[in-house]
DNA sequence: GCATACAATGCAAACGTTTGCGTTATCTTG
DNA sequence: CAAGATAACGCAAACGTTTGCATTGTATGC
């Protein structure tokens, strides 16, 4: 049951197999009655290329690898949808790797995709010390980093404006009456949390209001550890009017804990996300967020990784792309007799 | 920038190439010595395997394929999720493709995907046709069908057992004391469907009541199109008092016109999904529905693929997982005093 | 009509592995 | 110590393509 290659063709329509390959490749240099009956023939064999065997010579696999932390998280399947969109339009097949929240587990994929002579690779680190453990490979293997903010790293990146997005929310609230607003989840090891976290202070200072911040000591934002910390948090008095959660899974979090000890939202409580995941528009959450245009991204992340596949001693490329406030049902206006 | 091969190790080492192999392959034919000398040598260089060349000779990728609808929905990606899991530990990895509903793209992918010399691929087809429209290449690439009940099909499948599925379901509201209850979303094209149908249709007719179907005429089912349905359906008389939906995106979509129409569920309406899709444990969802064992599908999806690449001539696997319900908050015990 | 150019095709090497087989060296056995 | 067995390693082919170069055939220009 061999699969029929090249010189099976060859043999079949009475040529070299040199010319088999130039007249399934479209080269120029042949007559078109050899290429219509070459094409013919192996149309009749049902051939069909060998993509390993053109990799080997071509030193180019037109595979691209991506790490995510889980695909099952909304946020990491929806870039994945759109990667591979873009990324089949522009003629590159993707390779898909899960690399739990572990930072040996990142390294490991990365070797494996360097393996499989990947062309390049697109990863949504864990942590913002993950390009420091990938160091070795980086300089040989074209990669670009996706959601976190690596200024300061000799590394190509797309993320959007974090900074902004809490600004842009922050004056949301502020114009909906709001001065007692609480941060929810600021968290360690990560320059996007960072630059929120720093988006909303700012925004405090120039407001001249009293910045308020619930830490995380999770090592990832998922919708569990929102509900723990939020539990923790709802004990104690609330002497707050609205909260900004750092991602839309704390916010969630938050969101059940709330459900449990009957605080209403928006009603006794307004509730800003911010990512605009996929649940975040399901009816009943309808929660009020910040956007990161998941399609722009990945469209830039997979165009700037081709960019430097095919100019590799280019410089690094920076894409910060733009936040946008997404206005739903989780705020409300503070009614002056409070 | 060239990597560093077999050969440069040979060199370096001052053994064939061939020992070289055999020393990094763990062949038993050769002396400690020698392979210690290697091993240390081709770590010094900073060696990775070429695993093209490898697949090269052996015919073997260690690629699998998977097609999906689309990893955005949160059935798929979840699947995806543990299929790439499974998938890794067996020593495989994941080719991922987007048929984006579209029959002619899911054979186009197929094609792409035995281009690459997949050694297998793992499908969730968008309809019952499907298989058909793939027939002429199931016969060389080995396959597997998931989520729909291909039992009269000469292909591998694994599925949960539909039918059972919604005859739990009708057992535990007619356990809470509804009588009225209405299937939400019947569509064509799909085995799946078609059981769950059936299963609502003998557990009324084993009742004694009367069966009420809402048909879908969309060709999936998403929330979007869930809510649409609903709009039409909840403008006429309602005359039942509990919501069977033929999937938690039906379900959802049911959810989002009943939150506009101020129905609330589940005081006046109950309603139950079937998938257990992530949504569906969100705070203000929980909704109650029958689960499908994500994790066991996609692990006997991988075991069932893989036993057909090593053993080709070998039938066709049919596994029929248990769906399990899942209780939340959605349903409600039906007072005795309407 | 002959030299020249160019178009069309064939030959064979190359890509980086694995592996059957042949060769050498070492060991065992009587 | 000779002969046979076995362990360790090298040689070279093979996997299915692409492509530089050589070769052949045909058209062109003078």
């Amino acid at each position: 049951m061999r699969r029929v290659t090249i010189k099976d063709i060859a043999k079949e329509a009475n040529v070299s197999y040199a010319t088999v390959s130039r007249a399934l490749s479209g080269s120029p240099e042949i007559s078109e009655k050899t290429r219509a009956h070459v094409l013919e023939v192996s149309k009749r064999m049902g051939y069909t290329k060998n993509y390993i065997a053109h990799a080997m010579v071509k030193k180019r696999t037109g595979l691209i690898g991506l790490i995510v932390a889980s695909v099952k998280n909304p946020f990491m399947s929806e870039l994945a949808f759109h990667i591979e969109q873009h990324a089949m339009l522009k003629g590159y097949n993707l390779m898909l790797c899960n690399s739990s929240h572990d930072t040996e587990r990142e390294r490991q994929v990365f070797e494996v995709l360097i393996s499989r002579q990947v062309d390049g690779i697109i990863i949504v680190p864990t942590s913002a010390e993950t390009h420091r453990h990938l160091a070795p490979y980086l300089e040989t293997t074209p990669t670009v980093f996706v959601g976190e903010n690596l200024r300061d790293a000799a590394v190509s990146y797309v993320a959007i404006d974090n900074y902004r997005g809490t600004r842009i929310g922050m004056e949301y609230l502020y114009g909906l009456g709001h001065r007692d607003i609480l941060y929810f989840g600021r968290r360690k090891g990560s320059v996007t949390h960072q630059l929120r976290a720093n988006g909303y202070i700012d925004a405090c200072e120039e407001a001249g209001i009293e910045p308020m911040i619930c830490h995380s000591s999770y090592t990832s934002s998922s919708i569990q550890n929102g509900y723990q910390l939020a539990k923790t948090l709802l004990a104690k008095p609330i002497d707050y009017t609205a909260v900004f959660a750092a991602t839309d899974s704390m916010a969630l979090g938050f969101m059940k804990a709330t459900s449990e000890l009957k605080i209403r939202i928006p009603k006794d409580l307004s509730l800003m996300g911010f990512d605009n995941i996929q649940y975040a528009e399901l009816p009943r959450i309808d929660l009020t967020t910040i956007e990161q245009p998941q399609q722009a991204i990945a469209a830039t992340a997979v165009d700037t990784l081709l960019e430097r596949i095919n100019n590799p001693q280019a410089g690094y490329a920076h894409h910060v792309l733009s936040p946008k406030l997404i206005e739903r049902g989780t705020c409300k206006q503070l009614s002056d007799t409070e």
